[in-house]
DNA sequence: GTCCTCCATGTGATTTTATAACATTTCGAC
DNA sequence: GTCGAAATGTTATAAAATCACATGGAGGAC
C-alpha cells in the first residue's frame, strides 16, 4: 500500500488535522518513508530505532519516553532509559520524529520526505496533536530575527488548546 | 526611575534585542511595573515572589528552577524545590515571567504591562534570551488552527539560533 | 479585639525526565 | 579476517517537577 492508494479521502499536502482517516496507512507510510530515507542518506535503520517509530507511528499524540520504554520491554528490547533515548535522538535528528517541548513527549513526524520546520497543535483535552508546517522567516518570529540580526537555525512551534472534536464533545471545558 | 526616564536610547515598543542597555533600569522598572499589576488585581506580591522576579530580572537569560532555589536559598528563604516552583508558578500564570520551553528555564518578562503572546530568541552560544511578541492568529500556528477548527488557547514559539553579538564575535561556529 | 478561613510557606519524600560513563557487540570497509 | 566506528547493553546518577501534609500569617466577619 502506498500512499497514493490510501481509500481515505484525506488531502496529504494539508495540515495533518485531527480528522478520522486510514491510520493503518500512516503506520505503514510511515515506516517506509523511514526506511527510503534511511536508505538514500545511508543511516542504519535498525530494530530498536524501527520499533520506536512504529510505536509513535500508532498514535498521533506525542509519547513521553519513559511510555516508549515500557512498550520496548514488552518487546523484548532492552529497557534502561538510553535505549530508547538513544533511538529517539535519532529519530529527531534525522527528522522522523519531533520533540513536543510542551509535553516532553515525542511524536512521529507527519511529514517524513523532506526536511521543513515544524509546527503543532495541541488539544488539552484528548491529547491528540496535529503537525502542521511553517516558515520560520515569516511570522513574529521571523520579522523578530530580521529586526534584531538574529540567526535563526530551529524553531520550537507549538499551540495548545482544544482540537475541533473535543470542542464539540464538550464545548463547555473553558481554560482553567 | 520610570521607563520614560532611561538614559540608554533604547526603543522599548520594539522586541527587547541583544543590544547593550540600561540593565538597572530592567531590574527597577520590571519590580515596580509587577508592584503595580499586583496591586491593580488583588494579588499578593509576597517577598519570595519578588525576590524570584528580581533574579530574573538580574539577567536575560533563562534560569533554571534549582539555579534560582540557590540564590533563594543564599538569601535565606526555603531551599525545597517547592519554594521556588510555587513562585514561579505565580509569575507565569500572571504573566510576570514566562517558561521557555526548550530550556525547562524561566525568565522575567519584557512587557509585564499587559497581557500578551510572547516569541523567544534563544542564543545557542551565549544562552542569551531575548523576547518579542507574536499575534497567535497570524503565522503558520494561525493559518493552520483555522483550515482545522483548532481553538488556540496558548502558544509556544520559540527560535533557537546565534545572536548577532555571537554572530560576530565567533562567525565560524556553524550549527552542529 | 477574637475567631476563622484562606492562602502562602516550610519540609520531606517521591516521581518523572534525561544523561554520564563504560563495557560489549555488531557492522561495514578494506 | 581484521580493524575501526557505530550501536547497544548496563549501572549509576543527575536534573526537573510534583505530592502530601504540617505550619504560619494576613484579612474579613462579627
Amino acid at each position: 500500500m502506498t500512499s497514493t492508494s490510501s481509500i481515505a479521502p484525506q488531502d496529504a499536502s494539508a495540515a495533518v488535522g485531527f480528522a478520522h482517516h486510514d491510520h493503518a496507512a500512516c503506520v505503514v507510510d510511515g515506516l517506509s518513508a523511514a526506511e527510503e530515507r534511511c536508505l538514500s542518506e545511508g543511516l542504519r535503520f535498525t530494530p530498536v530505532r524501527r520499533k520506536v517509530l512504529e510505536i509513535l507511528l500508532q498514535e498521533h499524540r506525542a509519547l513521553g519516553a519513559y511510555i516508549i520504554l515500557d512498550r520496548l520491554r514488552v518487546e523484548g528490547f532492552g529497557s534502561q532509559p538510553p535505549i530508547a533515548y538513544r533511538a529517539l535522538d535519532f529519530l529527531v535528528t534525522n527528522g522522523l520524529a519531533h520533540k513536543i517541548e510542551r509535553l516532553n513527549a515525542f511524536i512521529a513526524c507527519a511529514h517524513p520526505h523532506a526536511p521543513h520546520a515544524p509546527a503543532f497543535m495541541i488539544c488539552r483535552l484528548c491529547d491528540a496533536v496535529a503537525e502542521a508546517q511553517s516558515v520560520p522567516a515569516r511570522g513574529a518570529l521571523g520579522a523578530a530575527a530580521r529586526a534584531t540580526g538574529f540567526r535563526i537555525e530551529r524553531t520550537v512551534l507549538e499551540a495548545e488548546g482544544v482540537c475541533p472534536i473535543c470542542a464539540e464533545t464538550a464545548p463547555e471545558k473553558e481554560r482553567t
